[in-house]
DNA sequence: CCCCATGTTGTAGG
DNA sequence: TCCTACAACATGGG
């Protein structure tokens, strides 16, 4: 479920499990996934990783040596540690350590990708992402906003405005802050704006807690209430299916002005 | 067979 | 220039 939230939670996980082990190899199942030449990732060799980071939707694999392996998950995105001679199906990169591990970049639907850099802030700037969304304060992220011309959910979703934020989590944000996704964001009040910043780090941080366990999310949380016919948690009203920005957008009609 | 799915990018148009 | 809509990408599930 790669959205910020995802990838925070894979960042704690590699954090956890591949710092400080020798790469021995590097092997390639799916080139098409890579924006690198395999020549730059043969570079790892012999190196470890140092420490693990995440911007918007990126999480950033530094070395050792300062390069940095990055990695985009697309819709389906996922990573695993694991001692097996059976590698996961459809590993588009599988890194060998050492110990006898390894480190599997799982693909299945190849929308995600991987990178090389030398920098991590150029690599951002050549992105042109905008500020990662866990890590504005409220002035910063109403500043951003305030002067956008589009409906609130596109902006929300639009990396080079703020990177991190995706489809179902724009959703549960203006689900939970009374906000029709539709709405313009100059009709927005100072307040409104003010709720959308406080319910986005709210369940950023709710998300992360629980790992984005699906079934330990709240019950009245919208999320798992993406489905046709379903009720809305705070209102009861019918959740409604739109698509905006060529998403589905789910919604309640009644609460959500 | 159909439609749907957590993302990004390119194109066309207002 | 900025914003919206839509198709394409690739694969699996209902």
């Amino acid at each position: 479920m790669p959205e910020l939230p995802d990838i925070e939670v894979y960042k704690n996980y590699l954090t956890h499990t591949i710092l400080h082990k020798k790469i021995e190899d590097i092997i390639i199942n799916d080139s098409k996934v890579l924006q690198c030449s395999s020549n730059q990732l043969k570079k790892l060799q012999g190196n470890s990783f140092s420490n693990i980071s995440r911007y918007g939707k990126y999480c950033f694999l530094q070395t050792n040596q300062n390069y940095f392996l990055i990695l985009h998950f697309g819709m389906t995105g996922n990573v695993k540690y694991y001692k097996s001679d059976s590698d996961p199906e459809q590993a588009s990169l599988i890194v060998l350590f050492s110990n006898g591990y390894k480190f599997a970049f799982i693909n299945v639907r190849k929308l995600g990708k991987i990178f090389f850099s030398q920098d991590e802030n150029h690599f951002i700037k050549k992105m042109d992402l905008g500020p990662d969304a866990f890590s504005l304060n409220k002035s910063e992220f109403i500043n951003i906003l305030q002067y956008k011309k589009g409906s609130i959910k596109s902006t929300l979703m639009n990396q080079k405005t703020i990177a991190g934020i995706g489809n179902i989590y724009s959703d549960e944000i203006l689900y939970q802050s009374y906000i029709h996704p539709k709405r313009k964001i100059g009709n927005l009040s100072k307040n409104e704006l003010s709720s959308i910043y406080k319910n986005m780090q709210k369940i950023f941080q709710m998300a992360i807690d629980i790992k984005v366990q699906l079934d330990h999310f709240p019950d009245f949380y919208l999320i798992n209430r993406r489905k046709p016919a379903m009720r809305c948690g705070l209102c009861r009203n019918k959740i409604e299916r739109k698509k905006i920005n060529g998403r589905s957008c789910y919604f309640c009609n009644k609460h959500q002005k």
